[in-house]
DNA sequence: ATCCTTATTGCAAAAACTTGCAATAAGGAT
DNA sequence: ATCCTTATTGCAAGTTTTTGCAATAAGGAT
């Protein structure tokens, strides 16, 4: 039983279907220790899936996110990366250097239910990206 | 005075200069009344100075970003827009239909404060958008 | 096992965005 | 007014991302 299974189930109980495509691409996200682009993620996945093109590659990852099994994250060259989504966060970026920290949902979970009761929009799983200065980029 | 006056200043006085390119830009922004992504100040621009090209208007905006005078929003389509950053607010938006609605800053400032002193980072004037179901497409 | 429906992929082309480098021109100095 | 320095722009080419449409194949039905 391959790890990314139990992911494949949720999608085929929701009555979308299995491809190859998607194993991999899942299967990539959920090894991953870091967001990946969508071309590392191409280039990683056509080691084991060569016909795949990059179309699908973007369309995957757009699909894994609208379904919530992926999330997209804005970095600091402001291109897009996703990973998998597991457990709620968000993250706190230099804009200088470049670190990040990450910071826990539980620390925003006041304010996402402050602005439910006052939008009445039910939020999803945001994955925000705050951009400021670390204490070290500050004294230059 | 033509109404960017008050923004070139500030560059002038922070050593940048004033070309005509940046000028057209800022003026737009600043008579837009949404975000705009880069090629509609492009197609905007060029009717009052023809000869400016993409390339510029990606630099300018992403100048102007950097030295505050605009800021960056992530909307529905994941693409990038822009807009004068002059009163801080946030943005939620419904993942179906797309309606948005304002988040006015100071709702977030308590967790912007919280982040700061644990992790020493300083805050610039982030500009977020949560995403999430509005009223009306919850019900559908 | 074969057929059917249609979701998903690949293909080809376009559109959006980036990058290195040479030409230009803003703004300070003479 | 002219010159100088170098920040900024344009140019050309590359890379990334999107889109419409035809081909493919997943999964349910026979
Ligand atoms: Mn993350
Ligand atoms: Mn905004
Ligand atoms: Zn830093
Ligand atoms: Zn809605």
């Amino acid at each position: 039983m391959s790890c990314e299974e139990k992911a494949t189930q949720k999608l085929s109980e929701r009555g979308f279907r299995i491809t190859p495509q998607r194993r991999v691409i899942l299967h990539i996200l959920m090894h991953a220790n870091a967001h990946l682009t969508p071309t590392e993620v191409y280039e990683e996945a056509r080691k084991s899936l060569p016909s795949l093109r990059e179309t699908t590659v973007y369309r995957t990852l757009e699909f894994l996110t609208q379904v919530g099994l992926a999330q997209e994250a804005f970095s600091k060259t402001s291109k897009s990366a996703y990973e998998i989504s597991d457990y709620a966060h968000h993250h706190l970026i230099c804009r200088k250097c470049g670190k990040e920290v990450e910071i826990p949902h539980v620390k925003m979970k006041p304010l996402c239910e402050d602005i439910e009761t006052e939008t009445g929009f039910q939020l999803m799983q945001n994955h925000l990206s705050f951009f400021g200065l670390c204490p070290a980029c500050q004294k230059n």
